[in-house]
RNA sequence: GCCGACGUAGCUCAGGUAGUUAGAGCAUCUCACUCAUAAAGAGAAGGUCCCAAGUGCAACUCUUGGCGUCGGCACCA
């Protein structure tokens, strides 16, 4: 991390658009706007997220609907773009890969790479499933068959694709990986630098039209169209107007600290297919990825229709608000590692955390200060939050609210045993004093919240500047 | 099968270059207080630190072997 750096560059993967958005992904959405707004504090920051919109399985899903599928997508898409005001997101763009800008590019980035040497034809050979319409792998094979078609014979079909010879960037590979502070956590390296010492093959960036035409088409081919990963992949960079406006891409890209985050099943898309495709263009690689676990059910299990124990975000933040959900994301979820979601988990901390937490300390100093004092004390111009903010250079996220929820937990204390409210009806001066330093703690504590709750850091900093209680309660204990 | 992570109080998790009674938050119970959203504070209770063997004066902490959960071992993203 070069902390000379003035700029900073943070975007998050972007999902596939054939379902509604769910939690997990919007676990990934808060986590990178909490890093966001806290590099905001002192450097330039792009976040960007987006949509990905291209591929067989969407092509499939808007046929099944009976949808054309522009419209499909588009109908998709609008639902992710939504969640900026559900999660109260920070981005400052929302990049499709179907947009002319990432189409565009990603014909730029194809030609960089085939100017390289480094884009081949080569036949796929492969048994072709005619009831999935699509190449099937030994994982989906049962008994020789196709295990959603078992009874249609597989066929042995050739296809002529393009190639990208990702295997020539090995070395590279591995010394960017040998780099530190590329992964986090760090463990995660050992699984991508595993892959490229074993397993790492050329692979596929195109499809045969004559299959399915649904993806950016390839200069100087026609009977071709890319792959979806390497027309995604491109949206990182296509959204700062690589390679046009370039002013941005030098900025934030070349120039700054560049972050990705991603689930922790992309170590090898995001650490080694997309840095290879990096290298081959001349562009520079991502200096970190950060993976984050998945959230599960009840007991550790997956979340899914069937069961019923699907997390909707939008459900959560209707009743409780954006800052609720991110609270619970941020603080309830391990920042790294798989954590279960459930409704009883969520109204528990809900209520102890901020119902009888956050809000409770608010109403209490409030109450006090609007009662005792003329007006709001002098707020020092800044805090020494060096503590609290390397908690953010380690994207340990959890550790961070932590640390502000201890704050909240000292100031209670405080309040418990020096007893303001008594000391102010027999001594006023001395109770004032003792009043205006938890006014100020408490306006420190608003500060620290403002990367992870936005829209409360806001309310409370008002409160206390105009010294007035809220009038209902920030956040209303629910039973 | 191979690689990696994880397995610690009812729940979610910290922790430890091995060394006296194993930590936190939430939930539970008791007491006390009233500035506050019947909130906050004090206290109690709660654990063979997955199992087994090994090495050590000493292991929850190291080694080996099991078991369990999860992810990867690419062309579904």
């Amino acid at each position: 991390m070069n902390p000379d750096k003035k700029s900073f560059y943070i975007t998050t993967t972007i999902p596939y658009v054939n379902a509604d958005p769910h939690i997990g992904f919007a676990l990934e959405l808060v986590q990178s706007d909490v890093i966001a707004r806290y590099q905001r504090l002192s450097k330039d920051v792009f976040f960007s997220t987006g949509t990905d919109e291209y591929g067989q399985k969407i092509w499939e899903a808007s046929q099944k609907e009976g949808k054309n599928v522009q419209e499909y997508v588009d109908y998709y898409a609008e639902k992710f773009l939504n969640l900026k005001e559900t999660l109260n997101l920070s981005n400052d763009n929302f990049i499709r890969t179907t947009s002319k800008e990432n189409i565009k590019a990603a014909q730029e980035f194809w030609r960089l790479c085939e100017a390289k040497g480094d884009i081949y034809k080569k036949i796929y050979r492969g048994l072709y499933c005619v009831g999935c319409e699509r190449f099937i792998t030994e994982k989906d094979l049962m008994n020789g068959f196709c295990s959603l078609h078992p009874t249609q014979k597989l066929e042995m079909v050739e296809e002529e694709n393009y190639f990208f010879k990702l295997t020539k960037y090995k070395k590279e590979l591995l010394e960017y990986l040998a780099g530190d502070k590329v992964i986090f956590p760090e463990w995660r390296r050992i699984e991508a630098i595993d892959f490229v010492q074993n397993g790492m093959e050329d692979f596929s960036i195109s499809r045969n039209k004559k299959r399915f035409s649904w993806g950016i088409p390839i200069p100087g081919d026609d009977t071709q169209v890319m792959y979806v990963w390497f027309g995604a992949f491109i949206n990182y960079i296509s959204t700062l107007g690589w390679p046009d406006s370039k002013g941005k891409f030098e900025k934030f890209w070349q120039d700054g600290k560049t972050v990705q985050t991603a689930g922790k099943d992309m170590v090898k898309f995001q650490s080694v297919m997309w840095q290879g495709m990096l290298m081959s263009a001349g562009l520079p690689t991502t200096d970190t990825i950060v993976y984050h676990g998945f959230i599960t059910g009840e007991g550790g299990i997956k979340m899914s229709k069937s069961l019923g124990n699907v997390i909707n975000p939008n459900d959560i933040v209707k009743e409780y608000g954006p800052d609720a959900l991110r609270y619970f994301l941020l603080r309830e979820i391990s920042s790294f590692e798989d954590s279960p979601f459930t409704m009883e988990r969520f109204k528990e901390a809900y209520n102890s955390g901020l119902a009888n937490g956050l809000g409770n300390l608010a109403s209490r100093i409030l109450t006090l200060s609007e009662k005792y004092l003329d007006k709001c004390p002098e707020i020092p111009e800044k805090s020494d939050f060096a503590e609290y903010f390397n908690f953010f250079e380690k994207f340990d996220i959890k550790q961070a609210v932590d640390h502000v929820w201890n704050k909240i937990g000292e100031l209670d204390k405080f309040i418990q045993e020096r007893e303001p409210f008594k000391v102010v009806k027999t001594d006023e001066e001395k109770g004032k004093v003792l009043i205006s330093d938890m006014v100020i703690c408490l306006y420190e504590i608003a500060r620290m919240l403002n990367p992870i709750m936005p829209e409360t850091n806001i309310i409370l900093k008002k409160l206390i500047k105009e010294n007035k209680k809220p009038e209902k309660p920030l956040f209303l204990r629910k039973d």
